[in-house]
RNA sequence: GGCCAGGUAGCUCAGUUGGUAGAGCAGCGGACUGAAAAUCCGCGUGUCGGCGGUUCGAUUCCGCCCCUGGCCA
């Protein structure tokens, strides 16, 4: 069981995990297994900052480029694919190493999710339907009917509490107390972090280059291929602000802004994530560092038997 | 130089008929089981531009000064 384990770099957006992954390939024979909730949508490669071409090149990626912006991909479909992949890249005698910033893909596939029983289609589409109708207030009400435990959520977690209820029969916490809790590998987990300057400095920056290199056209390219403007791949940070701009609901000039300050929400979302919600040892490393140095230490630590620098921060 | 309008939270502003003040945004903390870059919850002390005056008490009224914008010279 102990061989199932393998590493898993996370940390906020714009924190330098690319940077160092590559660093570290030059110690390890690695492939990267892309833990991304939106870098698995085609055609929004600046949108969702993918690792260019030539990254790609020097290290092999799976998780990309999997669905058009109009599909929604899941949690759960990513943990089975994941493991797949993961079994593949083994077998080639290679070392697959998990990266990204999407904490729910890597609990999915480190700790599992509750086995979902197929829900009928139909029944599904007329529900939806039906609750498209309704007002965020009277959703939380119905999910905590149906469901005593759903503690907390808007529109999202409301619907889904009530999807499961109704179309499984039990409530989704229910489902949950139920679950094994096992997932497919064994995490050893290597968090980055930054000071929260720095971070949104690196944001800052990112957020100009994006804009630079053609976000919004590329954005407006995806939008003609006659996606609606809320479809599943165009609901990321950044995207959004250019979807309004495009859409004559805000100014190229606010368009920079905006992308930038939802980036640090969005990254202020990610280190809550990964400072509580890792289940398991956690390396936790600070980004700032070198990133040769960074890699260097990682290497050595995991040929070293993974001392478990379980830190603070 | 004169007149007018402003100077209140990091930003944009509201307000106090005199009892030391609050919204939005930003920021910070937290939650998180198949849409998660999603979806939610919580957090507001700041010489109320400065110095004087009136007053039991001034951010509020009065005077002077400083700064910003506009108009007139």
């Amino acid at each position: 069981m102990g061989g199932d384990s393998l590493p898993i770099l996370v940390g906020p957006t714009a924190v330098g995990k690319t940077a160092v992954v590559l660093a570290l390939a030059a110690h390890l024979p690695l492939e990267v297994i892309s833990a991304d909730s939106r870098q698995v949508y085609r055609r929004l490669d600046i949108g969702t900052a993918k690792p260019s071409r030539r990254e790609r090149q020097r290290v092999p990626h799976h998780g990309l480029d999997l669905v058009d912006p109009g599909e929604r991909y899941s949690a759960g479909r990513f943990a089975r694919e994941a493991t797949g992949w993961i079994e593949e890249v083994r077998s080639r005698g290679r070392l697959p190493v998990v990266v990204g910033g999407t904490g729910l893909y890597i609990r999915a596939l480190a700790d599992g999710l509750f086995v979902e029983p197929p829900l009928d289609l139909e029944r599904r589409r007329s529900l939806e339907h039906w609750i498209s109708g309704l007002s965020v207030t009277e959703l939380v009400r119905w999910a905590g009917r149906l469901d005593p435990g759903f503690a907390a959520g808007g529109r999202q977690r409301a619907t889904r509490a009530i999807e499961v209820a109704l179309l499984t029969g039990h409530p989704l916490t229910a489902w949950h107390e139920r679950a094994s809790g096992e997932g497919a590998v064994v995490p050893w987990y290597v968090r980055f972090t930054a000071p929260r300057p720095v971070l949104h400095q690196r944001i800052r920056v990112r957020s100009e280059e994006m804009l630079r290199r053609g976000l919004v056209q590329e954005v407006a390219a995806v939008l003609s291929e006659g996606h609606p403007p809320d479809a599943p791949g165009l609901d990321g940070v950044g995207i959004r602000e250019a979807v309004e701009y495009l859409h004559g609901r805000r100014s190229l000039e606010t368009v920079a802004d905006g992308l930038a300050a939802s980036t640090r929400r969005y990254a202020k979302r990610q280190e809550t994530w990964f400072r509580h919600q890792l289940r398991g040892p956690v390396f936790t490393l600070d980004a700032t560092r070198p990133v040769e140095e960074l890699a260097a230490e990682i290497a050595a630590a995991w040929q070293g038997g993974r001392p478990l620098l379980s830190a603070s921060l």
